[in-house]
DNA sequence: CTGAAAGCGCTTACAG
DNA sequence: CTGAAAGCGCTTACAG
């Protein structure tokens, strides 16, 4: 079925069934009547191919993350990459920016701008969520796409969030001790000094979940810098005098120096250290058995899902089903690591020629 | 670029750059050379969507599965028709034929006749491996590609195997009773009367972990049938007269008459219920508690990557990184079954409009 | 309101 | 060996 034959059956010419298409203004009501129903029966379906190349229909999508831990945005990339190549072929084009972890602005500055150079949607895992709402929501309310991945800001107009859903994961973590510790646990808890929202609410849920399990309790919190620098230190120094936990949870990215900290004091039995996120070093101490599990959040589909999602916007109005597009928690221990190191499934497609 | 633009700076005409483009035998080599430099030169990339528009390049995908069971390849399905629906405006056509379990030469019917029904490729999930090995190799001997999907044939001749590595699968089922069971346990194993090789593999994970866990015993091991007959009664006897077992490692698709065999007999302390898969039974189990963990095996994304690899080796001759394409081994826990039991991210795209 | 025409970037018989 | 032409299915100024 092209537009010719059915215009060519109506006796009328392709231009005015394409016009009826269109939906433009300037068509005799019968005549586009009439054309819808001959669609309609003839069950046309129009071929995009030819479509977008007439159309040239070009979007320009940009994704910005901040720099920190690399590692991990090195999986969103590849995600953001592997849909680049996906919709290469249908005119979308896709910038990836980083911006130093360390100056929020910059964040700030490229959504002020990247809107009139061209750009028409943004993916953006927000640095400093404060300091961005106001600019999302007012781009959202002219009409401009801002999908906001990994940091949810739960009050911006955006199109959807993908990313975890925080509380879930630390309620996850919870349920990992309570199953890898059956016996009465004393458990110490390692988090930020600062109030960084996800970061609250991961340990939101986790006391939520030890609420249910008489046999856990936390018997101690401490707080370290954002970069995670002196946690080595400070465990050395706390376990050297209190080396009683059965377990320790690791909120913040600190995974490595706690898991170190513990080897180096040799405790036995060594506690249950369960935390986030996977990279070559924390892959090592899940092999060696110090690290007992990490949780990961799909790092891969954040970055593939968030340029789909955008694109389909763009190209079809489609909204997303929901406005909070939880991605899943995954449970990584030493038998499954290495599947969530290199994902041959999601990253082969990437791998043109 | 654009074809006539190198055309124009080269002096020639764009059939001819069209022609070496295309590895045309007759162009003079000195000509050639000259275009090939200039495409290098300019960084030409096709316009692949004036080219499909032209070539009307079409490609028919068969996707064969068995029947059961059934909640299991839904989500394959899913995955197959987010892929088709990804591909369908580039002229890609998939069928998915569901064959009946208990009549495997259904598969070899297809799998003979289908190549000459006008399909390009096949993806198939063997249902009686050693009836359909011969026909594959004969299939893929004559180029015909075909993807195999879920269980492994080694020795047959193939594009890629896509699915899980049953021994790996074994090994993580093992180590997850060696962290849910600190202490001394004795561990019942149920399996398969019948010799079926992906169930065998997972045994042979299994006991090689539990040979470096001294705490775990495997005590005993029950046979059953293929379709998870009797396991129900046969376990409410067993364990009536042997209650003390730490742990039950469901090999086969058994998990929920396991675990409600342990309910009816109110055993205390509940043993440890371990297997495979996610269905709304399932589910609720582990959120009971009654099942401890399950293990899963992406089986959207089997069916995704089936299609997706297929298309890619049809339209650009390029073939899969490794012949084993292994999907990750999934932990399934109360507090992460949700995501999998409908995975938010994948299947969003499907739902267009 | 509608038809005829041009054109998107590419490929491939058809002549020569 | 190579150019000129037709055509893939569609859209959109341009006339009328």
């Amino acid at each position: 079925m092209t537009t010719s034959e059915i215009a060519e059956r109506l006796g009328i010419s392709r231009g005015t069934v394409s016009r009826v298409l269109n939906n433009h203004p300037n068509v005799k009501p019968e005549t586009r009547q009439k054309v819808l129903d001959a669609l309609k029966e003839l069950n046309y379906t129009p071929n995009e191919t030819a479509r977008s190349l007439v159309m040239k229909k070009e979007f320009r999508i940009a994704v910005i993350v901040f720099s920190k831990p690399s590692f991990f945005w090195a999986q969103v990339e590849n995600g953001v990459n592997t849909a680049k190549n996906d919709l290469a072929s249908q005119g979308v084009i896709v910038d990836y920016f980083v911006t130093d972890i360390l100056k929020p602005e910059e964040q700030l500055e490229l959504i002020r701008t990247l809107p009139q150079k061209g750009y028409h949607g943004i993916a953006i895992a927000p640095n400093d969520p404060q300091m961005l709402a106001s600019e999302i929501d007012r781009l959202s309310n002219s009409g401009f796409p801002v999908v906001i991945i990994n940091v949810e800001i739960p009050t911006a107009n955006q199109l959807c969030y993908i990313g975890c859903d925080y509380i879930q994961s630390g309620i996850l973590a919870g349920e990992l001790f309570s199953r890898f510790l059956p016996g009465p646990s004393d458990i110490l808890v390692l988090t930020l000094k600062d109030s960084v929202h996800s970061i609250e609410q991961r340990i939101t849920g986790f006391r939520k979940e030890l609420s249910q399990h008489e046999n856990l309790n936390i018997k101690r919190i401490e707080r370290f810098n954002r970069d995670g620098s002196g946690v080595y230190e400070s465990l050395i120094k706390l376990l050297s005098d209190m080396p009683d936990f059965q377990g320790i949870y690791v909120s913040l990215a600190a995974l490595v120096p706690t898991a170190d900290a513990v080897q180096a004091l040799n405790l036995t039995p060594a506690p249950v250290i369960i935390g986030y996120d996977l990279n070559e070093d924390i892959f090592m101490r899940l092999k060696n058995s110090s690290i007992s599990a990490t949780i990961c959040h799909e790092p891969f589909n954040q970055g593939y899902f968030a340029v789909k999602i955008l694109h389909r916007f763009l190209d079809k109005k489609i909204y997303p089903s929901s406005s909070l597009m939880y991605n899943k928690l995954e449970v990584v221990v030493a038998s499954n690591a290495k599947y969530y190191m290199n994902e041959t499934l999601q990253t082969e497609l990437f791998r043109e020629i």
